[in-house]
Formats: C-alpha cells, structure tokens, sequence
DNA sequence: ATCATGTAGTATCGTAGCGATACTAAATAT
DNA sequence: ATATTTAGTATCGCTACGATACTACATGAT
C-alpha cells in the first residue's frame, strides 16, 4: 500500500492548479506567479528577495528570476536595489497584484468547497515542518517565533542582523526564521 | 486572513514537485508522468484509458495524450485498441513503470519525513470530495462503493455497463463510480 | 441506408515553466 | 590587492500545457 495520503495531496494539487489556470484566462498569471506574489504578501524586509522566493518554493533561482522579472513587466511587482548591499534586490507588490491575490490565490473553486480547513492546515503544517527539516530547507517562519527575536526598550529586535524592528514586521515570514532552542 | 491550509497546500505541494524532479535525474520522468502513472496503477479495465487520466488529473486529453506517447516511448507503458469500441485505447503498466513508481513515486524525503498521515488523508479525502462534487469532477472511487455495483450469483457485477467483473476489478478505480443513492 | 452528431484520440502550434550553465557585479575573506 | 563568495541575470534546451484542428469510430435520426 503506496502512501494514501500523498496521492491525494498530487492529485488535489494537481486539480487545483488546472483551476487556476483556467480562472487566471487572459491575464497570463500562472500558478508559480500567484505562489510567489503570496509569498511576497507575508515577506518581511529582509526576505523580499528573488532568492528567497526560490528557497521558499523549492525552485532555482534562475528560474525564479525570470518569473519574477515577467511580474514586474506586467506591473504586479516594483523592484529596488538594497541600500547597505548594491546586489540584493528588494520586491514589492503592487495594488495590482493585491487585487489579482484577492480574486485569484484560493481559486473560486477552493472557496466554494473547502469548507472547514482548521484541521488540515493544523496536519499540513506539521507535514511541512517535518519536510523542511528533513530536507534541509529553511522554513520562513515569523520573527515573533524566531530564536533572534529579542525585546529592547519594549519593541522588537532581531539579534541575528542586529537592528530594531517595525512592530509590524514581527508577524512576517523571516528567511533566517529559526526555531528557538529547546528549554535545557 | 487568506486560507492557510491553500497556501500550506500549494508550499508542500510545489516543494514535493521540486524534490521529485531531482529525485528522477536523468530518467526523464516529470510529476504529471509519475501521477499519471500512479493512477493507471489503480485504474480498472474501463478507466485505463488518456481520457481517464486526463480527468483524474484535471488536464486536458490533448496534453494527456502527449505525455502518455512519452511514456510508451520510453517503455514505461504499452497501448492497446479496445477490441468493441476501435477509439479507446488501453493502457498498461510496464514493470519499468512499476519499479520506478516503487522508487520515485512518494519522493524519498516524503518517505523519510511524512511520519503518521493517516489523518492528514482523511482531511485530503473530505476535501477532495468537496473539490469534485462542486467542481463538477467525476469521483474515481472503487467499483465496490458505487451506485451500480451489484451482486449477482454471489459474484460482482456494474448494472451501468451491464458485465460482470473480476473480483479484483472491484477494488480499483472507476471514472463512472457514483455514489450510492442515500437510503431514504 | 444516409447523414448528422457525438466521442476517443492524435498532431501541431504558441506560450511558458524549469534546471543547467555561464556570466556580471558587489561584498567579504585572506 | 587578490581570491572567493554571494545576489542576481541571460541564455539554452527541454518539456508542460491549452487551444485548435484533425481523423476515425460510434451512435442516433430520419
């Protein structure tokens, strides 16, 4: 007996994003678009890169470069050079790009049938934790969750790069995101 | 808030599809080949068919019918006419289909990572039939669990297409499979 | 019987996803 | 100062995918 549940996420996957495509029509945005805008949405600062997208998703970061460069040619994504660092490029969303997030990220269908998710986001999510760490990814979690998470003054700071934090970019998800160590 | 368990669902889905592609190296073997598979190796002798597939997966029979030429080309399938209805063509799993799902099919980090998913398929199996039943999908379920599975002469019988069928026939997977009437 | 309609499958085209490789430029280490 | 690393881009080859058009067979209507 193969594994039950990996064929159903497959095909459940597979079916999700053919309806994707079909409801995405003339706008040209494909289901890695979409992936990677929603990603963007939940980026902090520091993680709002090409790279990070790449690492996120599991793809290189060739491809994913290109798939970023075709968003910003279509106006869903600003681009801007780092301040402190001339190679990293920083990646926004635009107004546009909300609104293709809002009609199009959980395809109609999905919202129409899901129903009651609770408990499945509570499994996969155990799933994908198990997944990174086996397979050595990292895991983007939020700042707030994160062993660099410090409190200075009263506001957030992040002891890894070392600088105080916008209270609004704890909630983010943080490339350098890792686990807090297990209470001795 | 956007769903959390869609946006878990696509992460794991697009990481699993990255691992598996490494994971088939030079063989060639895509995802949707490997799904495609996968499904032939649980579908019945009226479902083994590119139009089956095709639905099972949400593509489309154009697209499904090029990706199975590949596969008999490189030998992991064998095609045959149907000997009543000269459209339908069958098909059959080779043992290269059989040894490479036995090793490619749940990647090896799933295999190494998945740990318990007994209840994670069971939310995918509620939300799959969710998805389907408004999406307009038809269901694939066992011969045993459907509306026009009977027995007659203590040997099982489809009262849609009127033949009677091999004991193991009843266990796999049907595209006509509905779901019994409720009892009223 | 003929003809229209429907269905299973294939061929082809255009677009895009994807990894691999090679490259540039900026940062960092020695 | 030089070597090495890192973020990102450009290009190539291959494949996935939908759309469209086509063939062959089956079925239904008259």
């Amino acid at each position: 007996m193969t594994d039950r549940a990996y064929e159903l996420l497959e095909r459940v996957a597979s079916l999700l994003r053919a309806e994707q495509r079909r409801e995405s029509g003339a706008t040209g945005l494909e289901p890695v678009h979409l992936q990677a805008l929603t990603y963007l949405a939940l980026a902090n600062r520091y993680s709002d890169t090409p790279q990070s997208v790449g690492e996120y998703l599991g793809l290189t970061k060739g491809n994913m470069s290109q798939r970023l460069l075709w968003l910003e040619r279509h106006g869903y994504l600003k681009r801007s050079r780092d301040e402190s660092d001339g190679r990293v490029v920083h990646l926004r969303l635009t107004d546009r790009a909300r609104d293709a997030l809002a009609s199009l990220s959980p395809p109609r269908l999905w919202r129409e049938a899901a129903g009651d998710t609770v408990r499945l986001g509570e499994e996969l999510d155990g799933l994908l934790g198990r997944l990174l760490a086996r397979g050595g990814y990292r895991a983007f979690g939020q700042c707030r969750t994160c062993r660099h998470h410090e409190r200075v003054n009263g506001s957030p700071y992040c002891a890894l790069i070392q600088v105080s934090l916008d209270p609004e970019q704890v909630d983010r998800l943080c490339r350098e995101h890792e686990e807090p160590l297990p209470a001795a």
